[in-house]
RNA sequence: GCUGGUGUGGCGCAGCGGUAGCGCAAUUGAUUCGUAAUCAAUAGGUCAGGGGUUCGAAUCCCCUCACCAGCUCCA
């Protein structure tokens, strides 16, 4: 007999080798239906794993992240049989569940078309008709390499070679069907109830992009079809909040073929809220000790061949001048600045400096040109050219935790004003040890400055992920992440913490005891570049911006002409609190005027007939809470200026 | 850059080898009207750009550009 202990504590004996399954049946035959996966002892395992010693089992639903990864992994591998019937030339690379579904890569002569995966679904449907149960076996390596030479898998067999000595090599049967696979399953195809295959795209072969580009089929399963269903609809909802529709339909922004991509036209919507932003930020930033610097936006390729740009990041660049004079030592070549660092610094070099000065702040409202490739480019969230919130912070090591606080503070605050602060994660973003010709400097120098910054992490108790290879040419990140209504991630914000550019560029200070040295530097943005920003606000409100952001923030709607001079009255007392407004003085009904400021979400409609121009009074409709009654001007600008002044969402 | 998809009046779409169409928006006229679409008329298109096939191309082929999703890369 044996002692397993349940997720609630109870304890239960067992016959020594009953399975994770066999108890699910015996705590409740409800359990045992939704019933996916166990994990025993916290590992995850198949519900036909046997339990051969007391341990502690948790039966997985499709509530479990654990569950969930099971279903889904186990569609994922349909989808492959599936494919092996209707293409058996294909070979199969990998297959895992990800976050809101799976997805299969293959390797076919010809990629799939949308017509090709209908077909493909209708297949998958007939494999989970026959409910075929998937059976786990393990064999050793060179059998398991022979066993998928035979089938013609060399992406499979190349996986078994890489797996570390010792690791159990398992694979999953399901019919005709096997796969190398780590698991667990559910039991069987039979329980997979409501699944959609949903795109398909080239993805290389483990993600190096010398490597063959496979072909990816993703998709997503649920237990429920009202589930799947409720998903599809929900992935509906988010694209249409995507910046990239909304913000072309209300104005913000346009792109024209022959400007070139990546690079919007900021129309005036788009370009005021930017203003509005980057004032909340300069300001703040002076506040808060920073020195405003305006530096230019190109210069000669010395100045990045000190920098680093030259060898690191030269791809990156639009540089201005002959290819071919690029190895001349004696050519003038300009190039755009992707990044300020190496001009701000100017500002720090242009006298020796005291460490009475230090720390010093740089801040700069700073455009950027970086030479993306040409498929990565999106709306306002990937472009060419961009504006940022850039600063630098020059300070002796003993500062360095206190100003990388400040940031993250400053940060913070920033995403917390603009009500994003619920939505982002942290990264903290080190050097790949692997690839050491991508970065400058040497393993201690990064190892060390790595582990400084870890431990300020640490210290501010900020909960973040770590990223390999995700640094700077020049130093770790902490990273501000945000998804967008894609749910692909970018990011927003970045606190860099740099030890090398400062020795590069001779940056010094006299310290306490008369010696030379070399400051840390923090590079960091405030609230990152406004374009992002801005596409990321747009999706977050549904183009519905919080009234300090709004572009237009109140719109006069006369009900008939006669009352066309009141509401120019109205509108000239609310330009003179600052309040940007506009009058709406076509011949049209009312319902016709409000409709459309409704739709280009303007937050407060202000209609005015005779009954306000008697009285000073202004009829108010919010774009949130519809009709609020007639109140006087008066009242009104109070109301709307608190909004305002205290940037309320 | 790679894989796949898309490109027709301001926007959303139809047409897929035989004179370019619909809805909304726009303009003009009428209507003077109280909280999400008043009525009528009119105008607007090198069918992304270039090349080719054809008696004839929005439609078929090639190249380029842009847009979309994914990969890779990155703020």
């Amino acid at each position: 007999m044996i002692k397993v202990t349940l997720k609630d504590g109870s304890v239960m004996e067992f016959d020594n080798g009953i399975t994770a399954g066999e108890v699910a049946e015996r705590i409740s035959a409800g359990l045992a239906r939704a019933a996916l996966a166990a994990e025993v002892d916290g590992e995850v395992r198949d519900l036909g794993y046997k339990l051969e010693k007391d341990c502690n089992l948790n039966i997985l639903t499709f509530d479990s992240e654990g569950g969930r990864n099971a279903y889904r992994h186990t569609t994922s591998h349909v989808l492959a049989h599936a494919v092996k019937r209707l293409y058996p030339d294909a070979k199969l690379a990998i297959g895992p569940a990800i976050e809101n579904g799976f997805y299969y890569d293959f390797d076919v002569e010809k990629p799939f078309s949308p017509e090709d995966l209908a077909a493909i679904e209708k297949e998958m449907e007939k494999i989970i008709k026959e409910d075929l149960p998937l059976e786990r076996f393990v064999l050793p390596r060179e059998e398991a390499i022979r066993f998928m030479e035979e089938r013609n898998e060399p992406y499979k067999v190349e996986l078994i070679r890489e797996l570390p000595e010792g690791e159990e090599i398992s694979f999953y049967r399901q019919g005709d069907f096997v796969d190398l696979c780590a698991g667990p399953h559910i039991p069987s195809t039979g329980k997979i109830k409501a699944f959609k295959l949903l795109q398909v795209a080239g993805a290389y072969w483990r993600g190096n992009e010398k490597n063959k580009m496979l072909q990816r089929i993703y998709g997503t399963s649920f237990p429920k079809k009202s589930e799947l269903d409720e998903y599809i609809t929900r992935l509906e909802e988010a694209k249409k909040r995507d910046h990239n529709k909304l913000g072309r339909e209300l104005g913000y922004f346009t792109t024209v073929d022959y400007i070139g991509q990546g690079l919007p036209i900021l129309m005036p919507k788009g370009a005021k809220v930017i203003q509005i932003l980057q004032r909340f930020v300069e300001d703040e930033e002076e506040r808060r000790g920073y020195m405003l610097t305006k530096t230019p936006l190109m210069a000669k390729r010395e100045l990045y061949k000190i920098s680093g740009h030259w060898d690191h990041y030269r791809d990156g660049m639009f540089i201005i001048g002959d290819p071919e004079d690029f190895e001349n030592e004696n050519a003038e070549i300009f190039a755009l600045r992707p990044m300020t660092c190496p001009f701000q610094f100017q500002v720090y070099l242009s006298k020796l400096r005291s460490y009475r000065e230090l720390p010093m702040r740089f801040n700069e409202t700073s455009t950027l040109f970086r030479n993306e490739a040409s498929g990565e480019m999106h709306g306002l969230i990937r472009v060419r050219q961009f504006t940022i919130s850039e600063g630098h912070i020059a300070c002796m090591p003993e500062q360095l935790e206190q100003e990388f606080a400040g940031c993250v503070d400053l940060a913070n605050y920033m995403l917390k004003t603009v009500g994003l602060d619920t939505d982002v994660t942290y990264r903290f973003s080190k050097w790949d040890p692997a690839n050491k010709e991508k970065y400058i400097g040497t393993e201690e120098q990064w190892e060390e400055v790595q582990g400084r910054m870890r431990e300020i992490l640490d210290k501010l108790g900020i909960p973040y992920t770590e990223a390999e290879g995700e640094a700077a040419f020049y130093g770790p990140k902490l990273d501000i992440q945000i998804k967008n209504v894609h749910g692909k991630e970018d990011t927003l914000i970045t606190i860099q913490i740099d030890f090398l550019l400062a020795e590069k560029f001779g940056m010094e200070y006299i310290d306490r005891d008369g010696q030379r040295k070399h400051p840390y530097v923090i590079h960091r943005t405030s609230i990152g570049c406004y374009e992002r920003t801005l596409a990321l606000l747009i999706e977050k409100y549904a183009g519905a911006l919080p009234t300090w952001l709004s572009p237009v923030q109140v719109r006069v709607l006369p009900i008939i002409d006669k009352h066309h001079e009141y509401a120019r009255k109205v509108l000239a007392a609310l330009r003179e609190k600052g309040i940007r407004a506009e009058v709406d003085e076509r011949n049209e009904k009312i319902g016709y005027k409000i409709r459309e400021a409704q739709m280009e979400k303007i937050p407060y409609m202000l209609v005015v007939g005779d009954k306000e121009a008697e009285n000073s009074q202004v009829a108010v409709r919010s774009r949130k809470e519809g009709d609020l009654g007639a109140m006087p001007l008066e009242d009104f600008i109070k109301k709307i200026v608190y909004e305002i002044e205290t940037k309320a969402k």
